[in-house]
DNA sequence: TATGAATGAGATTTCATTCAT
DNA sequence: TATGAATGAAATCTCATTCAT
């Protein structure tokens, strides 16, 4: 019951907030989330809350803007800086990636992303510009390199590298909606993925390698 | 766009209000979707509207029920009723139904079931046992007849039907989240997705014909 | 506590309403009061009075225009209806009228206006085109039908109509401010300006009649 | 409209305070008036304006005292002083007076005592001792004084000085609620008043000088 | 003195639900 | 059945005041 009633903190309220609102949010949804629940996670007064973020809108802003920063700036250094032929990179960092998000606490946005989207049209103007733009630019111009090297023959990806996210993104959903009642090995099915992929597109007539 | 719409015979007052409810809860989602809304649409008072619906939220699971039955339905005599081979089908009717779905109003129910499932848990399990785990297994009989009269070989199809489906989920949440600024032709891509899975799984190696 | 909980009144819950509106705002003020307490007043919930007043400031509006409208219809049956000489209605109507205001519940709309006018332009206009600009040029026709009978001669109030209500507001100010510490008799008062100004403005000398 | 206006020296500090107080009163009302927005406006963290008020109620109180002790001595002095005869009085020093406060800021001290005065029964018992007692009976005497000397006789305003002011409070609430929109030359309408004032009291007949 | 981060009570407003008619 | 006036709990946001620094 000595517990300092007041804590001088400055520096950390904001990034304290934001990740009480980021498992807020998560849980229950923009609009089911109340700014109380928000507060008392974070430990902190709900008008401390407003004295950082004006409205819960904004709040909710900031918790998307600071949770996928993060993402995208690493898919993006390890695109740049990837020495890897096509293909390894695919079975490489690509893969691993693929894999992770959907375990990861992240993919929670893009229930987010789905569910409030249509009602937040900055935010998903936000989302494309940093995310899903630099995303694709970053698949298409590997692709373009194994079809430039010869190793890949001109294919559907050429035209849409969103087929290579399509699983992963539907490995999400599948885990926000039904992973905990019917498991779905999400790795392997990923792999298998990657795998048909490369067969369908790999130029050489040797696939033994690819199965 | 509030002027009642629905106005036939007594007979069908719930079929009119869960009309009603879904134009709403397409709009708006659960929480933003205002029983009031849902009832002026409808053509209704109120307390009619919770004569025959005890809350918001039997509302809101009727309309899911009353929305996918049709459309599994009809998935399913298609399937049933098929005699094409496994290419044919896949070519034919399967990618009809990909490139319908992103495009009706149905699609709607992917948002609120990535919305709000993980809140209504009895409602993901009844879209469980009546679409996923039915469509999925109708999509593996269809692989494994490919399988079976040697025109597939054995891929990550036979343990993820999944891969069939996500570039169509993925049409979907595109649909929903960026269609509007950042138009992406899904029936091509479509077409790609089922070119690339065929290259990748057809046993004979002519693939002249898969272009 | 067999009292019904439910009294379907649609007719007069306006009128209820702003009635217990008006006694709240004349004792408050604007923004001191609440909501809850003209609720309570009206025995209401506070649901329903947003059910007839979408906010409270449009509630304020209303209570403004109820209680006005009543007495500038009195106040222009009068003046239009009278047969009276400019002098008779001076002394007549207008100083019963002058006495009246000040003591009746209306007197707090001037407090009202005067505190909330700055922050409520509309409204001031309402006020300024039903009550003001209306009384003003029905005095003048009074005082411009003494001029030109030859009973009055040309003056101030020809141009300044304002100087005969200026002791009718300053009784109501001090009524509102200091009439329990500092009782005046707003009554002799009112009459002694009437005369003071008829003695200046009469134009036969006989003097005699003027107090 | 924000920046802080008053930083001078550590001595004055209350007398910034008061000064920003006044200014904020002046434009919103004290309800509406923030502490925030008075403590910005002085230049001060709200923690020393908490320091020398302690309530937001005791900085309003203060804020009157403070801008009506100067106007008192003025006038008091004016008055004292004088040796004019009653009619020049009246027509000099006094109507000086009545022109120059409804377009001083001082002016908002009426709409405030009026909108908040019930509210805070001493603030007004001050305003009455300090300022409306003495200016009564300051006017009362030079009535007097013109009574005895023969240059007035017994009128209404012997009772009741207040006749002399009420155009004063007039033009106060005009400048107040309406004068943006619809202008009044104020300044003709008290010269008329004291001219009628005179004519109606002044006892010698020739009353030619008196138009 | 001086600061301004932090509190918490309370205000307006919304809306699912009920029930007299 | 059918209505929609009425309720009341709860949500967002504000702001006077406090207090660790």
């Amino acid at each position: 019951m000595n517990e300092p009633r007041y804590r001088r903190r400055k520096e950390d309220r904001p990034a304290e907030i934001t990740a009480a609102a980021f498992e807020a949010f998560a849980e229950n949804g923009y609009d089911a989330t109340r700014v109380d629940d928000v507060a008392r996670r974070a430990g902190v007064s709900k008008g401390l809350l407003y004295l950082y973020f004006k409205t819960k809108e904004e709040l909710f802003k900031a918790v998307i803007r600071n949770f996928i920063m993060p993402m995208v700036d690493a898919l993006k250094t390890e695109v740049e800086s990837s020495e890897l032929s096509a293909e390894a990179f695919l079975r490489g960092p690509f893969l691993d990636f693929a894999k992770r998000v959907p375990k990861s606490p992240a993919k929670i946005l893009v229930r987010l992303l789905i569910a409030e989207g249509p009602k937040h049209p900055d935010l998903t103007a936000f989302y494309w510009d940093n995310v899903v733009s630099q995303g694709l630019s970053a698949l298409s111009q590997i692709i373009e390199k194994g079809v430039r090297d010869g190793s890949f023959r001109q294919s559907a990806l050429n035209d849409f590298p969103q087929l290579l996210l399509s699983p992963v993104m539907f490995s999400i959903v599948w885990s926000i909606v039904f992973q905990s009642k019917h498991a779905l090995d999400t790795d392997k099915m990923l792999e298998g993925h990657i795998d048909m992929i490369l067969r369908a597109i790999k130029r050489n007539d040797d696939q033994t390698g690819a199965a």
